[in-house]
DNA sequence: GAGTGGTCTAGACCACGAG
DNA sequence: TCGTGGTCTAGACCACTCA
């Protein structure tokens, strides 16, 4: 159990790490290249390397090809609130976010059909948006709703978030249930250059389904949220005399 | 954009994935050592092994230490559900699993001290529990309660969990709020240790804050789970009338 | 084009697991 | 002890970014 070698590049992670906590190496600043921090800690690149990908990991530093590594600003974690109906819900929702919007239509297909509950080829809209704080990505979300839930105007377009929440809302009954299914797991490719984070950084995927009263799904949305920006928090209120759901 | 080459590693991993997702290598089953499919896949080893940590990082293989690199078995993910103030609520919940519960005194310190909301060096009981399904650990959970809430049998005590979490329902006030924070990380090298996975896989980490019709916090519980084998979630239900939670 | 990170090689040596 | 994975080296060559 003793650890003989406290391996190379757990030291050099610690000792980078450490000097990003005291301010010794500031946000925004730029690493010295890899060859030479290679040099300066007496390994190779490879081991260098992947000192770095550690502290990518924990969100400390971000890679950009062919420029180098810069320390990451003091995230700003974003805070995903479960339980509401809506589109995209932050609780720290600000001007500063940036949502860039796609939509289209699609017939269902494959995993979406069984989300939804609807015939194969049965038509849907698609809602992709990626929110931007600044430079930086910080959420993926694909939404899908019946096409008859969609308002006419929504094909093609490009409308503000809040448009595409209020819009949607309209069209649908009450909701009776939301179901959010939060999972770990590493990016796939696509998201990972989506987002601008490495695929070594765990990403919080939820898929939520929302029914409305009558028992129809009237909406399903896969996100991906970076896990070093990321949390989702999900309040559950008890009302007086109930200890809390069966089970 | 164009991918010029899709990756060795990439390539090696589809291959293998392939072969696993048609049953030509099955569950339980050995792979060739490392040093034989690079040799097979005419790559050095660092690429193969980058290859096997793909394929790790999905939950597909296991590697074990000085005995080879082995297909899972196909993973029974397990839930936990959201939303409930239990100690372990899985939805899964069989007699397959086998839990291991340690429980110590300790005094409140550091992020305790704010997430129980007690002063420092406040009494404390913490419950550590480790999950095991078959060989596979399947979550680590850390349970802090104030001490004058744990019944006095606990400490030093080896109890079943059911009795755990039966004895703590005794001892406090209705629960008036939950609040579970949940995010995505790569665990730490105990945890990984711990849980048997590798470093590289993502886990899924919870914060659960329990409150009481009082206002006190009466649990603070960490829940890791290996992001391979284990989802959570959660249902909102909404009442007749109520659109939902306001903003 | 100069400099950066991305990928890969062909080894070496160490640490662990099982017989 | 022997075979396995774990770590590391010292380069090579490609791809991206920016001036």
């Amino acid at each position: 159990m003793i650890r003989t070698v406290p391996s190379r590049r757990q030291a050099i992670a610690d000792d980078l790490r450490q000097q990003i906590a005291t301010g010794q190496l500031k946000a925004g600043e730029r690493l010295p290249s890899e060859a030479q921090l290679a040099t300066r800690y007496t390994v190779s690149t490879p081991t260098l390397r992947s000192a770095l990908a550690l502290l990518q990991g924990e969100g400390l530093v971000e890679k950009i090809h062919g420029s180098g590594n810069f320390i990451r600003h003091p995230r700003r974690r974003l805070t995903y609130a479960g339980g509401t109906g809506t589109s995209a819900s932050w609780t720290t929702t600000s001007a500063l976010l940036r949502v860039s919007v796609r939509i289209m239509d699609l017939r269902a297909h494959g995993d979406l059909t069984a989300l939804l509950n609807v015939p194969p080829s049965s038509p849907l809209t698609e809602v992709c948006s990626v929110t931007h704080e600044g430079e930086s990505p910080h959420s993926l979300a694909r939404v899908y709703v019946p096409r008859d839930l969609a308002p006419a105007d929504f094909a093609g377009g490009l409308l503000s978030p809040a448009d595409v929440a209020a819009h949607l809302a309209e069209l649908r009954p009450p909701l009776a249930e939301v179901q959010e299914k939060v999972s770990a797991r590493l990016p796939t490719l696509e998201e990972a250059a989506t987002l601008r984070i490495s695929t070594a950084l765990a990403v919080l995927s939820l898929v939520r389904v929302a029914t409305d009263v009558t028992g129809r799904v009237v909406e399903a949305a896969l996100l991906v949220l970076p896990g070093d920006r990321a949390d989702a928090l999900f309040t559950t209120r008890f009302m007086i005399d109930e200890r809390g759901p069966k089970e």
